[in-house]
DNA sequence: ACCGGCGCCTGACAACTGTCATGGCCGAGC
DNA sequence: GCTCGGCCATGACAGTTGTCAGGCGCCGGT
């Protein structure tokens, strides 16, 4: 019998040894790699000759987004399939632009990873049903470039006239793109804007 | 051989699965039940007879402070562990002063956590050093009910007038008590002060 | 060459926020 | 009883935000 051989990454080592404790149970499947940072997956997906990469979105080094764009363009016979906390129909999106091949949210029965594995690594989508639905309906992410940026520092709680100084902008543009944001997500203050354009991925 | 009878508490299915197998893996470990809610815990683990709690802070219901408080005063005996994703200070005091035995990281290594369980079955206490350090460095929660409940509104980005109402209290109290938060955790602004204290578990 | 759109900027205005000083009310402790 | 400390409130002030109406320069298309 053909063994799958799957790459792990996910920054939370418990999480990670769960993971591959789970995926041990299953016979056709075998652990070869795990990675804790984003920037590492590459690297030990060639090492390890994996075949299916099941990497978690938050991760420091590179996000997994950015892994995936990695993975896919070094190793493009390699799959992926993302891993999440967080339903953010804006990740998915992005996920699916990125090269994922699938997009499990962990809040899924853990008897289905195995078989969502199974089904990437035979060339098929996988697809929280759900959360393509709210991504459909949501649509694309209105924000520009810039509107991201400032929203992205408006997060932490900062000032117009930090954030100015952070993008190089002058404070008039920076409350400009911030009011323009907040018209866009229907919020009432530049925080409030953060946080939705944060919940949905699009920051 | 005496089995140590372990109860799972985790909003993500996915994480709690991977859980029971990593537990699985151990000869003197049962996991005799498995929750996604932290108002279910103590009926499961009356019903398990489950001598360890596994909880998770995060989770719907009630979260894993409240239900520790729950299991320990409804059945005494019973040791709880809490296993979090995020190391903040301010969680680890609480989850002490509510009776858990043991305080747990994410990004413990795998190998650790059934040792982690044994040792809180044992009587003993297994707390992760670093935040230990961390919590005593910062002491203790220096934030008000009130200022708590203000800041707890003022993180989802709502504005005063909207506190105000929410609390039942007048626009000028609210902006007293967001003002001598904001100096107590040293930020700027209100929306700054949210995010600190909520990064150290004192919301 | 002209036009429209876009990115960046300015200036002005009303609304909101953060700070401070102050005062009334109440329960705890001497 | 008196004072002290919390809690809630008010009023006033300077500073910051959110909004709007523009202006300038730079492309890409016609």
């Amino acid at each position: 019998m053909v063994t799958i051989r799957v790459l792990l990454a996910d920054d939370q080592a418990l999480v990670r040894g769960a993971l591959a404790a789970l995926l041990a149970l299953e016979h056709d499947l075998e652990v070869v790699a795990e990675v804790g940072r984003g920037d590492q997956v590459v690297e030990a997906a060639r090492s390890s000759g994996a075949e299916v990469c099941l990497i978690d979105v938050e991760m420091p080094g590179a996000d997994g987004i950015e892994a995936t764009r990695s993975v896919r363009s070094a190793l493009p016979e390699v799959r992926v399939l993302i891993v999440t906390t967080f339903g953010r129909p804006g990740y998915l999106r992005r996920a699916l632009e990125a090269g994922a091949s699938g997009f499990v949210v962990k809040d899924t029965p853990a008897s289905e990873l195995a078989e969502a594995v199974r089904r990437v690594h035979a060339g098929l989508r996988v697809v929280d049903p759900v959360l393509a639905a709210e991504s459909l309906a949501e649509g694309p992410n209105p924000l520009t470039e810039r509107e991201r940026a400032v929203l992205r520092c408006a997060r932490e709680g900062l000032r117009v006239a930090e954030i100015a100084s952070r993008v190089h902008l002058s404070q008039g543009t920076v409350r400009n793109y911030l009011s323009s944001a907040i018209g866009k997500v229907g919020a009432a203050t530049s925080a409030q804007a953060a946080q939705v354009a944060e919940e949905r991925g699009w920051l």
